[in-house]
DNA sequence: TATGAATGAGGATTCATTCAT
DNA sequence: CATGAATGAATCCTCATTCAT
């Protein structure tokens, strides 16, 4: 039960080129998911990014190839900040599907909290990405979809949860609210995200289970 | 008991300048949804959504001053035909939360269903338009956003639903959860919108239910 | 002496295309003068121009072939009127100098009023038209400057004017400072444009006069 | 006496953004005044100013924000030159108007030679600048236009000047007649711009002096 | 005559990207 | 590592002009 909720930074994404000034690629990456959460990928100018690292734009390229790399190694960090949500120990993976559903949400949250542009931006502009980057995010994603798609699948199969669930429905429908808590959230408010998280694993439970005996 | 769940079409935002063609500015508007859904608003060009057309870029600007006109006009019709499903008649107006909600739910499946881009591309690029146009958009939201709340604070109030829910915390999530379906629903798939609709009303008062007895 | 001062209108530049609403190519030509006076030639668009008119753009084309044709127009009818000033009767032509010089301010003047948006628009935007009607106008420019040039040669000659003065820079001054007037001219001051126009011939030809006995 | 005629340059308006080219700064605004005084400032295009300095247009917005800053930075350079025509020593501020007036001509004669496109420029697009810009310029021109204004109403006063003057109709007046000189002043003639000073010189305080004893 | 609608050739501006220093 | 400067392709928007009705 004890599982460990730190969720450990994930290595940085590689460092690109030669000798890497490793706390600058972070900061960069910090700043760049910042500017890509509040203006989008698109509008985001690689300009803003730079300056609020405290450097020139041109500067940048020292350290990317091009502005999608920036796009590619967040989404990177973030899934694999993520993967690391469904690691279960043998307790944890041998409770029932409600169970470890719970736990998961638990866990999503806190990668949400210390990821804070992760969703909003890998999931939202994942489009962006050119074909095997592409392929490779979706990779990630669909390990993360098919891991809570199988906790559905095996709830409904024991009877715990209704069985007039999709499960694709549901698996996207939980991903889509939990990962949409950044877009409103405000660390200025009465609840944590803690407390939101807890919420959100209510809800769910109750909102899947079998209509009862 | 029998309310009309057909959404009509609201009324398309007026023509801008003088006289116009009416049945054109419908096309415009469509295609602009199809892009903006598809691209992102600042991914799309202009050039874009003339082509689907069938004119030419320049000619778009007989009909519009900019290219955010579009995004406003396709907010104010979405919103427009978006605070139809939050009309009720005296018997709904008058029955309990859960009802309420879950009509709500129903109705707001339709319009979705009624608007293909409207939820992603309002919901997601509202940023995008300037100051006073935002203020209006977001107004309108809040109507709506205003009207949801109001129900989940009936139902706690009335002890239908869980005490422990908080009521902007649930809002968010609920219209999250329905209008992601766009990004992800294909019709060709075996469930249909109102399958969906149906599924969520159950997820969602089930969810808020309170613990009962 | 008893010069006629009323400057009748000249007769406007011949009607383009076939039966001609001589009235309405009047007014065009009134709205294209005031546009262009107030924006600039380039700056003025046809569609300002025919708003002013209480017409679409497109109609102005029933009337001309090209934005030039307006301000040509204007230029023919703006030197037609001002050719009108140097005509002389036997009595004036064979007076000095500094009389038909003065009578010349004064009759301009007149020109001045009448033709509001003349001197500014025709003598600053000369340069817009193409090399045919560059020549035409600056033809008719070139025959009022003779007239003012030749003048000045005189005086000098009879020993009435200045003989430092250079004929060729005392004409453009003269013309300059005249035809400026329209720039900054209110008829709601307490001046007349005759008033000014006075005071520029005593100006004028105490600046001009032989620095005396 | 020995008033320094030699307008110094004025400090170009500096730079816009972060460090700058200073020197790449000064060869824009020369060519921008050359193209603007040539075309005028709307027929003028970007492409044609960078191309006369040498890089690309896009390479233009490095240094500004706006083909208006051109217009702005030329304005304000001009003025700030233009001013120091006023700036009168110990001994000239004592003279009387005419003394006064006369060196006046003289300097701004200097201005222009030595700040080719400025008054045509300047005076003549100064409406392209937007509102608060405008206004900045208008306020420097106008403390030339006070300064001689003052002098005329000096002179007036004085009993040097004709009392039939009006300050502001002669005050417009010189302003024009000088700043046109530009306008049609050929290096490559008989007079030197000094020449043509002195010229203008005699005429103004001829045309001015009171209609003597 | 007038209009609504469309055209298409610019022209201003933006910005990711490059690169010599 | 960082910078200043430049590039050039893209994209928005403007507007004179055309034309069928």
């Amino acid at each position: 039960m004890a599982a460990q909720h730190e969720t450990q930074r994930a290595a940085p994404t590689k460092a690109p080129k030669g000798t890497l000034n490793v706390a600058r690629w972070g900061e960069i990456l910090q700043a760049a998911g910042e500017v890509f959460d509040e203006k989008g990928y698109q509008a985001a100018r690689i300009e803003d990014i730079a300056a609020r690292v405290g450097i020139l734009k041109g500067s940048l390229y020292y350290y990317i190839e091009s502005k999608e790399d920036l796009l590619f190694a967040l989404s990177e960090n973030a899934h694999a900040t993520g993967l690391s949500a469904i690691v279960e120990d043998a307790e944890l993976a041998a409770a029932d599907a409600p169970t470890r559903l719970g736990e998961f949400i638990r866990r999503w949250m806190v990668v949400l909290a210390d990821n804070p542009p992760y969703a909003t931006v890998t999931d939202r502009e994942v489009g962006a990405l050119g074909g095997e980057r592409y392929e490779q995010v979706m990779a990630k994603r669909n390990q993360l979809h098919g891991f809570v798609r199988g906790l559905l699948e095996q709830g409904i199969a024991d009877g715990d949860f209704d069985p007039a669930t999709d499960p694709g429905v549901a698996t996207n429908s939980v991903f889509q609210m939990l990962n949409a808590t950044s877009g409103w959230f405000r660390p200025t408010g009465r609840l944590t995200i803690t407390d939101i998280g807890e919420w959100y694993r209510m809800f769910v439970l109750s909102g899947l289970a079998a209509p009862s005996a």
